[in-house]
DNA sequence: TATAATTTTTAGTCATGTCTAAAAATCATT
DNA sequence: AATGATTTTTAGACATGACTAAAAATTATA
């Protein structure tokens, strides 16, 4: 078993491996998405070593072994799953739901987790839009393309964000962008990437940040 | 805020004081009740009265403030819906739903364990048979006996047990007896305590360790 | 390739929560 | 009231997980 700390450094080291096509994880990364300082990550990265979740060598950074892949793959299980619970069942928000799940990702019990997947109905997707691994860790690629890579003319439906912070998904709240929706680009300024789109029979205008935080699939 | 750890410590003092009439809990009863060591006790204690949570002089036991009490109830709440969740909605019996509901009631969110309220539809008992308290801490008083305590010909409807041990509640599984059950005394053995009792038109008979952990609404 | 900047590790400290062993206080018994 | 038993506290240690400051290694730059 791991401690609620251990688990948070898998879940961080997982996660910056997905999305950064690079063989070790640097500890400076992972001291800074969780907020920590990279000594601590350091102490923390021989005893995952030490437990076989990782494999490390001094300055070379960290990469997950099968063993912590899998572990990793079960609490982002655990996360996603809560978050649908909390969105389907408890009346929250999706801006709302993180920090719950965070908390709830680490709660030990292997028939709980199953039941709450059963009573959800074996949801795919949390709010987010993010796939909700099985029990056994797979996890279904999802093929979909930021907003910003789209060209004029070509249009999706919005299926993920990037960011998911509450400040990010109150704003698509206020602009009436929800997944599900259908969006066009009816025009691209090079200048600064900010787009024309529309969205349910309107005109709306949005920066580059924002479409480099929204997922289409065409 | 309070650690996982505080929680229980004021938890178990708060389910000491309530069913033992004595002022001032002792360190040993408490280190009893968490399978820890006086030694530890005494350190928690210390720095309970600092945030003002007990009232504690040395040697002579430590008593919860309102503060004290009112924390107690909020976790005891939390415990006690999550019980009914498990049970209700995720096929857990009430033999499995403790040691889940010991890590759920440590989650911190007013607005989870308020929408779980809602979503239960207020329950006012766990699956135990324990009141829960409401949100502001109150906690109706059931008006309830032991069996072991009826007299021959007495009868009543069975509310709730003492002993929550899983191997308890099988055992009740086993013979037919749960919640909402109507149970009579047919026969008192003095030698041994032990009851003959009647139970869905079938008799019984039941020994006095039993009849001392169920109790009955008459 | 030497030097500077950055990253990573180490050394030492601290807070939390636990433990054992010993001392101190309280309680029980005669 | 004295003695013995029990309870409680203290002292000192340890594991976990964090930090700061300094040293060491790596990477970038001239
Ligand atoms: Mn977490
Ligand atoms: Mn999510
Ligand atoms: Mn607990
Ligand atoms: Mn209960």
């Amino acid at each position: 078993m791991f401690s609620q700390s251990e688990e948070n450094y898998i879940k961080a080291i997982y996660h910056l491996a997905v999305d950064s096509s690079v063989k070790g994880i640097s500890t400076n990364a992972i001291a800074k998405k969780l907020a920590t300082k990279a000594s601590s990550v350091t102490d923390m990265i021989k005893k995952l070593s030490e437990k076989k979740v990782v494999v490390y060598k001094k300055y070379q950074g960290v990469t997950l072994t099968d063993f912590g892949k899998k572990t990793a793959t079960n609490i982002i299980r655990k996360h996603r799953l809560w978050e649908v619970f909390l969105v389907e069942k408890l009346n929250f928000s999706w801006d709302e739901v993180h920090e719950v799940a965070e908390q709830l990702e680490h709660i030990k019990s292997p028939k709980l987790i199953n039941e709450l997947d059963i009573f959800l109905g074996f949801p795919k997707r949390d709010p987010h839009g993010d796939p909700i691994p099985d029990s056994e860790g797979n996890l279904q690629i999802i093929e979909k393309s930021l907003l910003a890579v789209l060209n004029k003319g070509e249009e999706g439906i919005c299926v993920g964000v990037d960011d998911t912070s509450s400040e990010f998904l109150q704003f698509l709240d206020k602009q009436g962008i929800a997944l599900g929706k259908r969006i066009k680009v009816i025009e691209k300024e090079p200048f600064d990437g900010s787009l024309l789109i529309q969205l349910d029979d309107k005109e709306l205008s949005i920066s580059n940040k924002i479409a480099n935080n929204l997922y289409i699939q065409q």
